[in-house]
DNA sequence: ATTACTAAGACGCGAGTAA
DNA sequence: TTTACTCGCGTCTTAGTAA
């Protein structure tokens, strides 16, 4: 049932009526013509659907079950998760941008602690589920003696253990299968752990 | 079926395995334990789930399931989705397969333009939020002499304006991080671009 | 061409129960 | 406690057909 209201959607059914035969609707779903004549009937009844000679047109009720749908989805691909990856070498360049007062500053009043001068690499398994932009703490860009360096999305998150947050600078130069870890403290160090180690973050 | 893997995602079953026995995933889903039982086991027999001592985990089937399904929501809710690739040379074989008539005519008559005989491979970056199955439009495949030609689903999209297609053969010999785009004319040159520049494609 | 009824089969679900 | 079997009922789907 779902999918039905799903392609109907997507046919544009939201905004204005759709001229769609039950044959048709059939031939797209893959199920038979009385199926799709018997689900619009059933839709219509439960107040998703409307249908008069212009087409078939969404109701109210049924865009609220499709928003549910995807409010539900968007929560787990977009929102809290648990982050594995192993350590990999950094160019040393992520110890350098924390010197700097322009990242420093804002980063200490954000997080509310003052960052170890250096990130932990992490190469991220599998699909990485990285938050949204939105959901992160945005650090604006600055320019500072004649160079220009890009914002930042900052997210608190926990290190095994250790607060912290992971960095997501705008302009990255490595793909979204890497995530930077800044934290108070060195993070190699007090974990113990050597490249090619497994990390766990929590965000 | 998708109910119980939004739910194990949700738990964060993409993760790590998670312990739940039949009996609370039922009470949680309102269902019976019995019935949630059942569903592991189906679930497990089509591979998107494994179980052990530690507990239920999703595989990435299952999460190309979901990952599908928050596309297709997506696209809708917030507009069409973009997938940006780079270049990659082909085997040739595109451009056989174009030059039959089994692919030739259904393809034709689905997307309104006669396919240049030649195919654009784009190595996707990132999560490629590529389509579901349901929502492009199915080739079948075919017999031709003493060989078997597998289905194809074919998805209308715009490559830098040249209105195109997204071709997802059933047996694809190369996995999703792949886009094979189509087009009325030849990609390559009428977009001036060689392997390794990038390509941005609207669905 | 269209929609939708009926009949028959497939499938899903819960109750009872076993291990 | 746990998982998972069988059985019976009820819903969903398709085929055939009418209008």
């Amino acid at each position: 049932m779902n999918k039905i209201l799903l392609f109907l959607f997507k046919e544009g059914a939201a905004q204005q009526p759709v001229r769609l035969s039950t044959t048709q609707l059939g031939k797209r779903l893959s199920m038979s013509q009385q199926n799709a004549s018997r689900c619009l009937i059933e839709l219509e009844k439960e107040g998703k659907i409307e249908r008069s000679e212009k087409g078939i047109r969404l109701t109210g009720i049924a865009m609220e079950d499709l928003r549910h749908l995807y409010h539900d989805l968007k929560s787990v691909f977009e929102g809290a998760a648990i982050l594995k990856g192993k350590i990999v070498a950094g160019l040393r360049e992520g110890a350098y941008y924390l010197s700097l007062p322009g990242y420093r500053k804002p980063l200490k009043e954000a997080l509310g602690f003052e960052p170890f001068p250096g990130t932990l690499n992490l190469k991220l398994n599998g699909n990485p589920a990285l938050p949204s932009k939105e959901s992160g703490i945005f650090i604006p860009g600055f320019e500072w003696k004649n160079r220009s360096f890009g914002g930042l999305h900052a997210y608190p998150c926990n290190i095994e253990g250790i607060p912290g947050a992971l960095l997501r600078p705008v302009r990255t130069h490595h793909g979204p299968g890497i995530a930077e870890l800044i934290a108070p403290v060195s993070l190699k160090k007090k974990l113990r752990k050597k490249e090619g180690d497994w990390v766990e973050v929590k965000l």
